[in-house]
DNA sequence: CGTGTGATTGTTCAA
DNA sequence: TTGAACAATCACACG
């Protein structure tokens, strides 16, 4: 929908360092304390290899607006199962993701509600170093 | 020296 | 349900 796409892509003409401004006119900027990147898409995830294999067949480009191109192109060109592996490891982020979002999600209830402080000790730094280091669990059935 | 930008699509959160 | 913004990348330009 937001296909803004004017703005000549020369961007060698308009110095336009202006960040997106948000459409918050009074707003208050602040932006959350730590808020927790989200996990690349399959498609980034995708590109991640195309783009070294683009850049391995054009090393002379040097515009990222070109490896995204045609990368979606490709992208578009894969067939569900090839994209397969890589939106398995699009969820698999997700599934961290979902821990980050506790802590954003307790920050938030903190945040929004009057932070009393809480004379509890929840510091149990009780490190657990052996979490479940779920990181290699490929399931794939090659 | 740091950072914003461009372009792609997907994903995710909030109201 | 919809909107809207943000995720990586990389070289370059500007203050």
């Amino acid at each position: 929908m937001k296909e803004a796409k004017s703005k000549a892509s020369a961007r060698g003409n308009d110095s336009k360092l202006a960040v997106k401004n948000k459409p918050a006119k009074k707003a208050k900027a602040v932006k959350d304390p730590n808020k927790p990147k989200r996990p690349p898409s399959a498609f980034l995830v995708f590109m991640e290899d195309f783009r070294k294999e683009y850049k391995a067949k054009h090393p002379n480009n040097k515009a990222v607006s070109v490896v995204g191109k045609a990368g979606g192109e490709r992208w578009k060109s894969l067939s569900d199962d090839e994209k397969a592996p890589f939106i398995a490891k699009a969820e698999k982020r997700k599934a961290d993701y979902e821990k980050i979002m506790q802590a954003y999600n307790r920050k938030q209830a903190g945040e929004a509600e009057e932070e009393s402080d809480k004379s509890k000790s929840e510091v149990h730094d009780d490190d657990d170093d052996d979490e479940e280091g779920s990181d290699e669990e490929d399931e794939d059935d090659d």
